[in-house]
DNA sequence: AGCCTTTGACCAGCG
DNA sequence: TCGCTGGTCAAAGGC
């Protein structure tokens, strides 16, 4: 699709897929995800994993796309809703987003619905209504965000590093490296703080208040305070694997929306398995539970999608990761496992010196805070104990057992 | 019992 | 050296 595109004049600052269910599977009701204001250009129309386009096809097309204009199905793409719909199959749609063109009224995928083509596709011969269908899309605009960042890692290895999520309060912004070029000093920035939706009136709360988002990794609390930098309660989290040393910070508004939460450190290690992750059996790290299109293999994550206010992403692996585990992405997988080499290529590489890399890695740039951008320390092993098992055991507790006059060390 | 959060204290960097 | 600030520790308690 991309090679009847010319080289792009537009930076798009977005790219975010909507999956549409199955006309089958249409019920009522459903919560309206939050779509920020902005010119929506659907880019491309796919259902399966095995039809994804391209990304750089994708980008190029949504670079080309007219996006000072209500939103618009580009070439072939009328069709492609319509055999997708009469087969009964999820939908997923690739929509362009550009920042730089602010519409006073709010925009949203009713509007994308409404645009001509897209009407036709989706309102008949079934009589379903595009309302009932946008009831159904859902968080998934935040994890195909992720996956398409993750299409991004594979088309733009070099570039991916500074692919930035920012999701929720406006899931369809996320970067491209490619933009960053056309972006002017003042648009850079390693952080974004999100503004604060409220949210809670009109959408419901999913207990997310006290628990970062999911990144697919299993994180401790080990502290909060109050920084007055941003006169918001900051949380430290840890992640829990033993030879990881990956923190985050989490940032949350008064009323516990997260506005922000800062990557530290590349994971050394696997994801976690689901059914290791917590107790309850939902994401250890406290994101909501998810759910799975079995048919799509897409998996949502209700707290990203916006609900719940905000959250911004700043790692670039992370992200990736967390595009690999929601989708089942077998290029994904084998993405993961690439990096996840390579990653242990460079731990060993660098065994005592290790990186400790603030990832906000500075694509975007804007007014907003400026921060260091990376930062090499060495780190000590002095908080793990060496045994005599030969496995390295790290304390993290002490608690004296009833019956036991010796405190038990965890 | 395992694992988590809470929270006050402590530490380190910086001006 | 001192005070401020952000980050971390670790005991205590909860689930």
């Amino acid at each position: 699709m991309g090679e009847n595109f010319k080289a792009p004049s537009v930076s798009v600052s977005s790219l975010s897929t909507l999956t549409i269910p199955p006309k089958d599977s249409f019920f009522g009701g459903g919560n309206m995800p939050y779509f920020s204001p902005g010119p929506m250009t659907l880019v491309s129309t796919f259902f399966s994993e095995s039809e994804y386009p391209s990304f750089s096809q994708l980008l190029a097309g949504a670079m080309a796309s007219p996006l000072a204009k209500p939103p618009t199905l580009l070439p072939g793409e009328e069709e492609n809703c319509k055999q997708g719909y009469k087969q009964n199959r999820p939908m997923n749609l690739m929509v362009a987003q550009s920042p730089f063109f602010t519409i006073p009224t709010a925009f949203t995928p009713s509007g994308l619905l409404n645009s001509p083509g897209f009407l036709s596709a989706l309102q008949s011969p079934f009589g379903m209504s595009h309302q009932q269908a946008l009831a159904h899309v859902t968080a998934q605009a935040a994890l195909s965000q992720s996956y398409l960042q993750t299409q991004a890692e594979c088309h733009f290895p070099l570039q991916s590093k500074s692919v930035q999520v920012l999701g929720a309060s406006d899931p369809e912004e996320s970067s491209l490296q490619p933009q960053l070029d056309t972006m002017s000093s003042d648009q850079k920035s390693k952080k974004f703080e999100l503004p604060q939706l409220s949210q809670s009136e009109d959408k419901p709360s999913f207990n997310s208040v006290d628990r970062p988002a999911s990144d697919g990794y299993n994180w401790r609390k080990y502290g909060q305070k109050m920084v007055k930098a941003s006169e918001r309660p900051r949380s430290y989290y840890k992640c829990t694997h033993l030879k990881c040393l990956v923190k985050k910070k989490v940032e949350r508004s008064i009323d516990g929306h997260i506005t922000e939460i800062t990557y530290k450190g590349h994971h050394n290690h696997e994801l976690p398995q689901p059914n290791k992750r917590r107790r309850d059996g939902c994401a250890q790290d406290g994101s909501d539970c998810s759910n799975i299109n079995p048919e799509t293999g897409t998996h949502t994550e209700i707290e990203i999608n916006g609900l719940n206010g905000a959250l911004v992403a700043h790692s670039e692996q992370v992200s990736t990761e967390m595009a690999c585990e929601r989708s089942v992405s077998n290029e994904c997988e084998e993405i993961e496992d690439a990096e996840t080499a390579a990653s242990k290529e460079h731990d060993d590489a660098t065994n005592v010196k290790r990186m400790k890399t603030t990832v906000e890695t500075p694509i975007l740039s804007s007014s907003h805070k400026a921060e260091p951008e990376s930062k090499i320390v060495v780190q000590t092993r002095n908080e793990v104990d060496i045994l005599d098992d030969g496995f390295k055991w790290r304390k993290y507790g002490q608690k004296v057992v009833k019956g036991n006059h010796h405190p038990s060390c965890i």
